[in-house]
DNA sequence: AAGTCCCGCAACCGCTTCTAA
DNA sequence: ATTAGAAGCGGTTGCGGGACT
């Protein structure tokens, strides 16, 4: 199987976009959809190769992009699950919907990367540098300050991880225990994963954390159409998906982010024969085989249990800042609320308070 | 004001994965 | 099961603009 040949055909026009090509890319999807993209350009009155024309609607010209700078809570999510996923930028981008992947990565490579370097983490490891630890000037109060903003990061990776796992756990219980929702529409299949779904509960399909808060609480009752009431980051309304195809959409975008972060677990190896380490939780040390019994026993209780016992001994730490709660007291929010700060103080740190500077 | 450097971002390249025949 | 085409993905490049000298 040859490589497409698209992009070395001659008299393809090749660098950025005019306005004009954008309004006939724009023009010709918003009529006929997008089809297949081989065939779009000739259609469109382009002269571009499909992959051209198929990037440039992704990453620029795409209605449900947001642009612009990126929030600082979106900035901690990029770092979390950076240090979760690693370069898997898709699969990052998966829990920022309206981020593509290619800005999600520019973001990482011109910005976080240098900003995790200047703190002394290595990016790729998210680890302190040695040369970090051993280039400060005082050694041994350096040394111990280093290791504890190293062990605060692997924390918050952890706790990233966690995050995670709470979410799928969430998700799967919900689905396993709540009804008048198509399962059909929401598939969830991995080698690891089969969901069934009784039959006695209202749907609560809740996303809770990292992504945006997209939370499907219940139905409205009698009907037999299935109904949304959903939540977005962010907004202080909750607004009724009424209509089957705003449902639909929502429940795309779960499905898509659930079926992301199952495809990331399978890419997990893991061995915990030898007891939990750091590094045992990290991708690629994690067993597929094994994902399912650690996600419903040692690993999720674990990190929850952890995470909540921190929540809990910061509970008198404040910070009005993307504290995600909503001041109803509940764990969750108090846990969402610590987790942040958490990273909020790494990150934010400037490199004159840092003790590694 | 002119030249140089640096940074951010859009777009490209080439490999991998998916899908349908 | 195999194959080819299409789409997806991540690494990299190069251009444009702002900062600096």
């Amino acid at each position: 199987m040859g490589r497409s040949p698209c992009c070395d055909k001659v008299g393809l026009k090749k660098g950025p976009w005019t306005p004009e090509e954008d309004q006939k890319l724009l023009a010709y999807i918003e009529e006929h959809g997008r089809g297949s993209w081989r065939s779009l350009p000739a259609k469109a009155g382009l002269q571009r190769c499909g992959k051209s024309c198929r990037l440039r609607w992704t990453n620029y010209l795409r209605p449900d992009i947001k642009r612009g700078k990126f929030s600082l809570q979106e900035e901690q999510t990029i770092i979390q699950l950076h240090a979760l996923l690693g370069n898997r930028w898709s699969a990052i981008a998966t829990h920022l919907p309206k981020r593509t992947d290619n800005e999600i990565k520019n973001y990482w490579n011109t910005h976080l990367k240098k900003r995790l370097a200047k703190m002394g983490i290595d990016p790729i490891t998210h680890k302190p540098k040695n040369d970090a630890l051993l280039s400060t000037t005082d050694g041994q109060s350096k040394k111990a300050a280093n290791l504890s903003h190293m062990a605060q990061w692997e924390s918050a990776r952890l706790e990233a991880e966690a995050r995670l796992v709470r979410e799928s756990k969430i998700r799967s219980h919900s689905l396993q225990h709540h009804h008048h929702f198509n399962p059909s529409a929401f598939t969830l299949e991995s080698p690891t994963s089969t969901l069934s779904v009784s039959e006695n509960a209202p749907p609560i399909i809740t996303g809770l954390g990292v992504s945006p808060m997209i939370e499907f609480v219940g139905t409205t009752s009698g009907s037999s159409e299935t109904v949304g009431i959903v939540k977005e980051e962010g907004e202080q309304e909750w607004k009724e998906l009424g209509s089957s195809s705003n449902l639909a959409d929502y429940k795309e975008g779960m499905g898509n982010s659930l079926s992301s972060f199952t495809s990331s677990l399978q890419d997990m190896t893991i061995s915990i024969e030898g007891g939990w380490t750091p590094e045992s939780l990290r991708p690629n040390n994690i067993n597929v085989n094994n994902v399912g019994n650690i996600m419903e026993e040692g690993f999720t209780n674990l990190l929850l249990n952890d995470s909540v016992n921190r929540s809990l001994s910061d509970s008198g730490k404040e910070s009005d800042e993307n504290s995600g709660g909503s001041g109803d007291g509940s764990d969750y929010y108090q846990d969402n609320k610590n987790y942040w700060n958490n990273i909020l103080n790494l990150v934010n740190s400037s490199p004159s308070d840092s003790p590694m500077f």
